[in-house]
DNA sequence: ATTATTGTATTACGGAATTAATACATTGAT
DNA sequence: ATCAATGTATTAATTCCGTAATACAATAAT
């Protein structure tokens, strides 16, 4: 895994993020083994106790448990994955219209607008194709 | 203006949120001038400088604006608070489809998503409404 | 000119959050 | 029984953020 972080916002929390990021694609399978806690530090060079508290979050959330002495594994429940990951996905959502609201836009002008920003993305998208040499 | 401060998030945060919906909702009105940072201050039971920051904040994107001695006031360009409202709008969105990415959603199925989100919501306005006495 | 009212700048305090250092506990392997 | 590898707990250091205390600056009003 090639960990990318920078020090704008706690290191712990991307960690968390790159890790189920990983799961989430695919690229930890449910069931594998994690690599230990020190490795997974080394890996990252960033300090054991830092990596840990990411992968307790992971644990609290059920993505991840721990054996003691015999390592850290991706929970095998995929069901569970498919749910937490919809969960987490409804949460934002319910987030963004949360502060839509608070700029004055009722739910279904924000999603309107998101529906735009999309459109806007392709056009801007389809653009860079035109222009690539 | 009636404030409503909770110790979750910080104060100076809230303040911003607050005024900046008086704005938009135009309980402020474009070139209106706002009370004194002490007289806001004491409003919302908050230390001055706390409320200056806020209110330095909602300069820095332009919504208001400052004269030494004479006071502060609402910017009285309405268009220019049109668009700040959109632009951000935009950037609550364009954060929203990144997230969702993380937890491998592609846009169209955010917007999706966000769609049937709203559905459940109404629907569960719906059944308040059957319930209630 | 003086004063009162306004915004602004500087500095410091407190406390929470983040990271690090270190020691402890468990258990599979030998 | 020992050891090595693992996760876990405890404590400390540090940094950063939010808030507060206080002093300064400018100008409209008198």
């Amino acid at each position: 895994m090639q960990w990318v972080l920078d020090s704008e916002r706690p290191v712990y929390v991307q960690l968390v993020e790159q890790i189920q990021a990983g799961i989430i694609s695919g690229q930890y399978k449910p069931g594998d083994r994690l690599p230990s806690v020190r490795d997974l530090a080394a890996e990252a060079t960033v300090n054991p106790n830092t990596m840990q508290r990411a992968l307790t979050e992971l644990e609290r959330v059920g993505l991840v448990y721990a054996n003691r002495t015999s390592g850290r594994f991706i929970t095998p429940d995929e069901e569970m994955i498919g749910k937490l990951r919809e969960q987490s996905a409804r949460q934002q959502a319910a987030a963004f219209l949360v502060k839509l609201r608070q700029l004055g836009f009722e739910p279904p002008q924000a999603l309107a607008l998101l529906q735009q920003v999309i459109q806007d993305m392709k056009a801007e998208m389809g653009r860079r194709e035109e222009t690539q040499q």
